[in-house]
DNA sequence: TCTGGGGTCCTTTGCCCA
DNA sequence: TCTGTGGGCAAAGGACCC
């Protein structure tokens, strides 16, 4: 095979119906049942479904309206994401006991390097094994894996594995895998390079071999030297493990379209808490802010600013969240969504200590603090919202704005 | 395909400044 | 001072992933 420098041995690990899996756990009442995890009924879509909810042709992605449609008795369940963060930790715990190369990809899936294992675990495929018996024995819940020289052929296998399955790419099988495979199989092609691809007459990527390095360049840039390699099973990315989060978002698609600017300020409000509680508990801050407007004709805008200092403090948030709102037609056209995202994650330790403090600022610091201990301890959702609602006549504005409007 | 929620990365554009 | 250029940066949008 090409490239052999770049030869590992690659585990890529993928939890199967994650969602559904976790819920099915959980809940043995549903584990033969389909089961839909998602949005709402009217306007969510599937987040995930259960693999006795697949032969009703369900797939993630697809409206839930629809996905009932198909299949009525299926049980809709809500996305708890907090529980398949904690279920994750566990997975990934398992992870660790295998190989100190481990790269998350997702809340569900990770490539482990275990080149450095032979002697001690033995061969790649020996790990896979060892590691899918302790997932389903220690957890209870399913997973696959695919084994390969790289990180790319790895996830492949690993897909091609699915549902509850195992399988190994060898050195002398790539070709045989790779050339009948769509182009959508490859990792950075979507709707739009794929059809960019058919226009060329390029469906499959054995015609994709066809096309020189240089050609490749002059229509995709640097994406088409990675299309290039990987068409060819080439692929030197190495296992990274300290990749940190670059940003942390949260976003909300209403019941109905929301109109009045202070009951979307409300929910700014409370976005703001979401993913202001979540930096903190990470011990992180945020240099900026992104606000993502959804329209209810699904036009999408954003706006974002960057803060004066590392930030982690809700109100702050909010406030800077509600200036970038003003700054769209929000009030003046049915919005669908709203999301608020902090970016530029930095750890919490290197926030400017204040040279003149605030005493307010201050005083709302330490009962941040306090409610996000009572948070962990108690999960309560609205303990925040509630006290911070008490506590500043700004935001008492809101909440009587909402009251008062619509 | 009647369109969620969590992300990453890349490109383009405009602005400031040397 | 005018014009041009190019780097650096922030903001916006888009493609893509699960």
């Amino acid at each position: 095979m090409a490239h052999s420098q770049c030869e590992r041995t690659i585990i890529h690990c993928d939890m199967d119906a994650f969602f559904a899996a976790v819920e099915q756990r959980d809940r043995p009442e549903y584990s033969d049942r389909p089961v839909l995890v998602g949005g709402s009924r009217e306007r969510g879509v599937v987040c995930a479904c259960s693999y006795q909810a697949r032969p009703f042709g369900i797939h993630s992605g697809m409206a839930m309206s629809k996905a009932l449609a198909r299949c009525p008795d299926a049980v809709v369940l809500s996305v708890r994401m907090e529980r398949y963060r904690e279920v994750s930790r566990q997975v990934f715990a398992i992870f660790a006991d295998f190989s100190d190369r481990v790269e998350p990809l997702s809340i569900d899936e990770a490539f482990l390097d275990v080149s450095g294992c032979r002697r001690l675990l033995g061969p790649g495929r020996v790990v896979a094994a060892a590691i899918r018996q302790r997932v389903r024995e220690n957890l209870g819940l399913p997973i696959s894996a695919g084994v390969a020289g790289n990180k790319f052929l790895a996830k492949l296998a690993s897909a091609a594995a699915k549902p509850d399955g195992l399988l190994e790419i060898g050195a002398g099988e790539v070709d045989a895998f790779l050339l009948p495979l769509e182009v959508e199989k490859i990792w950075g092609v979507g709707r739009v390079m794929a059809e960019q691809l058919r226009e060329l007459g390029i469906t499959r990527v054995a015609e994709l071999r066809r096309l020189t390095r240089s050609q490749l360049e002059r229509k995709f840039g640097g994406s088409g030297l990675r299309l290039y390699e990987l068409a060819r099973g080439i692929d030197c990315r190495e296992v990274e493990t300290a990749r940190e989060a670059r940003s942390i978002g949260a976003e909300e698609t209403f019941a109905r379209d929301l109109e009045g600017i202070e009951s979307l300020r409300l929910q700014l409000l409370a976005l703001s808490e979401r993913v202001a509680h979540r930096v903190r508990r990470q011990g992180l801050a945020a240099a900026g802010v992104i606000l993502k407007v959804k329209y209810g004709d699904f036009s999408t805008m954003t706006r974002s600013r960057r803060f004066a200092e590392l930030e982690q403090d809700a109100e702050v948030i909010w406030r800077t969240a509600t200036d970038l709102l003003a700054s769209t037609d929000a009030g003046r056209r049915p919005v669908r969504l709203l999301g608020v995202t902090l970016t530029g994650l930095a750890e919490s330790a290197k926030m400017q200590p204040e040279l003149f403090p605030d005493p307010r600022r201050e005083r709302r610091r330490r009962l941040t603090g306090a409610l996000d201990e009572l948070c962990d301890r108690y999960g309560a959702d609205g303990v925040l919202r509630a006290v911070l609602l008490d506590r500043e006549g700004s935001v008492q504005r809101v909440k009587k704005g909402k009251d008062g409007g619509e």
